[in-house]
This record gives structure tokens, sequence and C-alpha cells, in this order.
DNA sequence: TAAATAGTGTCTCTAAGACATTATTTG
DNA sequence: CAAATAATGTCTTAGAGACACTATTTA
């Protein structure tokens, strides 16, 4: 019988987006150096160790996680990746699995018994907020705005951070928030509609001006633009 | 001062995928429900716990499973995923870092010392290998070969299993292989020249016709094709 | 010369960009 | 009516697919 090695610390992070404002924000929380312990003032992406007697899996620590700040539990969730060093906790070898959750409604927060111990919306501004965040936390996060945005060119990505019904108007502009560009109008709905990417419903919204046609998502899962390479006939 | 909580166990696994005689592989390791303990009949992905006083991140883990295996020190990684649950693994809770190893050479193999225990490249048919793979690495390999077949869409990965210099042909066929289906030659030829993705040289393949034009790959990276939604003028 | 593969040119088609025009509501 | 946004149409352009053609080597 071999005696047993040293297990490194394995946590779940997430990096939680939303939009309010027309400004896509990012859920961060006070880092705290261990759990128990109380919080620092450096701002951290939510997440915590491994709770291996109440999470089954990976996906639903880290639904868990966004539970407990946000009160959300639909949200869509992705992995993002995996971060692991000897060095990157004080506490030793750590590795974490982060998550990126798009959050639909309107960056909700669950407030916390205590002393300014809630989490916060904050502005995503270029590739980051605009302090630094504990430990490789900034990485994380650049790494999941690169991630968001590159996959908002060509998915259906930033409806995930839409309600259930929204207009062709509010779509796109859910991508122009994202990818912080304007988009042109006539190429993003034949674009959108000839993908099936969303069903329109009978219904509209109402406002000062012509009413717009309402839509919901056409699935549950993000939809491919199509894309290059095509078959030899 | 808070009692420690049980740690899962953290492993890092490697799909490594290399080409020979014209067929995509993958290369399999004999499954070893545990460190020290004999191999069992049933074929797994190489891989192995994290060692905390040896491996001073994911990646370098990752790089010295392949170097045991195949002695290859330099192949392109690229992090395919985290899988982790209470269920996985007979020992308890697990979670295991994945990466994708694209192998340039020949499908290389390092004998071990004893009886059998080699790894082996074994040919990928549709979406995995003919049989049933230890615990979940069925799942893990599906996902691999889609990830690869995905981004052989759109980036430059096919070459990565190329060795340094190849010709425009040599190319072509390794998406061939890698996609599972033929593509159209002229097509294929400007796409990879006005995306700079190689850079010519000049030398050329001699052989029984025209000599072929000998590339390299511009980037140590994958090149992205460009492709979707433009800015607004 | 034939065989074989390298490499190019031309035409078509599709989807996106640019931009103008029409449509439908409220105040 | 004006103001505002929704929705559509037209023209152009870029890149991919189809496919034929030319180029350069060896046997």
């Amino acid at each position: 019988m071999e005696q047993e090695r040293p297990r490194p610390l394995s946590s779940v992070n997430v990096v939680a987006f939303g939009i309010s404002e027309d400004e896509l924000r990012v859920l961060l929380a006070r880092y705290r150096p261990a759990p128990g312990q109380p919080p620092a003032s450096q701002w951290a992406l939510p997440g915590g160790l491994v709770e291996v007697d109440r999470d089954v899996d990976l996906v639903s620590c880290a639904r868990r996680i966004v539970k407990a700040q946000t009160g959300v539990a639909g949200a869509y969730l992705e992995q993002l990746g995996g971060w692991g060093s000897a060095k990157r906790d004080p506490r030793g070898w750590s590795a974490t699995q982060v998550y990126i959750a798009l959050i639909s409604a309107e960056c909700p927060i669950v407030p916390k018994a205590g002393n300014g111990d809630n989490a916060e919306w904050h502005v995503v501004e270029r590739n980051g907020v605009g302090s630094s965040l504990a430990i490789d936390h900034d990485e994380i996060l650049t790494a999941a705005v690169k991630r968001l945005r590159g996959k908002s060119e060509y998915t259906s990505l930033p409806a995930f951070l839409l309600p259930d019904e929204f207009t062709l108007g509010e779509l796109q502009r859910a991508y122009e928030v994202v990818l912080g560009r304007q988009l042109e109008k006539s190429a993003f709905r034949t674009r959108v509609l000839t993908a099936e990417l969303v069903t329109p419903l009978d219904r509209y919204r109402e406002a000062a001006n012509r009413p717009a046609r309402l839509y919901r998502l056409s699935h549950r899962h993000p939809v491919y633009f199509p894309r290059s390479l095509q078959s030899k006939a």
C-alpha cells in the first residue's frame, strides 16, 4: 500500500456577467483568504472550495456559488478553464475551475447578513475592471472577457444576457455592449434571422414609436453562425 | 481556527493526437486504478495525480505526462476542460484538468521497462475509439475530438500535427484527416495564404512530379481565420 | 512521351457592409 | 403634423466553392 500523496486545494470560481444601464458588468466579492476568515479589502471573483459532501460535480458547485450571490438559479453556465499552480494561493498548491455565468436579470444581489459583505456589480472596461483583483483573478477576468467577446462574434451568447423575451433592437444593443462597438442594423438582422437564432412571437413591445416584435431564443444552448471551410461537392 | 475540509483528488489527463498513415490517432495507456497498482486491461487517457512538489502548475504537469509517454518535449498544448464529480473515480471526489496535445512527429512511444505497459496509438473513428475507455474517458475523448475538429474549421490547429516544414499539399491532407472530409484545393490555398498562416521557404520537396514549395508556420500559436460581424464604418 | 502532383485563373454564389427608404406608433 | 424607432430594399464587395486549365518534375 502506497502512502497517500498530498492533495492540492480544489476550488471553483465564477465570472458572472450582466448588463445594466447599457454597460457590461461583472460580479465581484470581497477577497477571503480562507473560509471563515474575515474578508480583505481587495475584490475577487466569487468562489470557494469544492465541498465534497454537498457538490455532486463542478457545475453544481458553480451553480451554488451563483445562487448564493445573486439568487439566480437558471443562469447560463459555461466552463472557462482551470488555473492551478503551487504559488497562486498562499495556502499552497491550488487548482480552481472557472465558470462563466451569464445573468439575464437586472444584475441582482443577495444581501448578506453582516457588514458590507455583499457582492457588487462592477463595470467592465477594456479587458478588466479598474482596480486590481486578488491573486490571479485579473488574469482570469481578462480571459473571461476575451472569451465572451470572442465567442459573441459568431454565436448567440449575448442573448443569454437578456430576459426571455426581447426585441431585435434590444438584442443588437446587447451585442454592441458586449463587443464594445456599433453594428450595422440590416446585416445584423438578416444574420440573426437566417441563422434561426430566435423565434418570433405574436407580441410586440409598445413605445412612442412603431412597436417592435418580440422574440425568444430558439435554443437553450448557444447557436453558432455558419462558418468557413465547406466540403468538396 | 476552522477545521480543514476534505480535499478532492486533483489530476491531469492528456488527449494526445497525432497523424500517421493518413489517420488521426490518439495516445492511450492501460488504466491504472491508483498509482503503484498494476494496470487493468481497459484503455484510458494518459494522466496522473498532480505532484505538488514536482509540478509547478497544470501545464507543466501535462507536459511531464506527454514527455513520459512519447519523449516529445515541445508539443502544442491547449486546455480542453475540467471534469470533476463525486462519482467519477472510485477513490472519491476527483477533479481532472484535461489538455489536448498535438504531436508533430510520427506518433512516437517511450517503451516502458516492464510487461506490456507501453502506451499505444489508436485510430480515431467518428468521435472516439472503437472500444470503451475507463471511467469517463470516453466522454472526454469525444469532447477532445469535437474541439479539435471544430477549431480546425477556422484555425491553423492541424498544422501543429505536422513537422516544422511542410508543403501546402501536406497541410491540406492534415486538415482532411482531422476533419474527415475532402477539401477544395484552390479555396484552401487562397485561404491559408491570405491569412498568412504560413511563411514560404526557398526550399522544395522533390518527388516524381513538380516540386512543391515548403512552408513553415508563421506563428507558434494558432491563427484564426477572419470571419464574422464586422464593425460599422 | 505519360504520369503525377503543384499551382493558377475564371466564374458563380452567398453573406455581409453601406446606406437609403418605407412603416407604424405616440404626443 | 414631428419625432422616434422598426423593418425592408438595393447596390457593392469579399471570400468561398466549382472546375478547368497551365506548370514542372521523374520515369
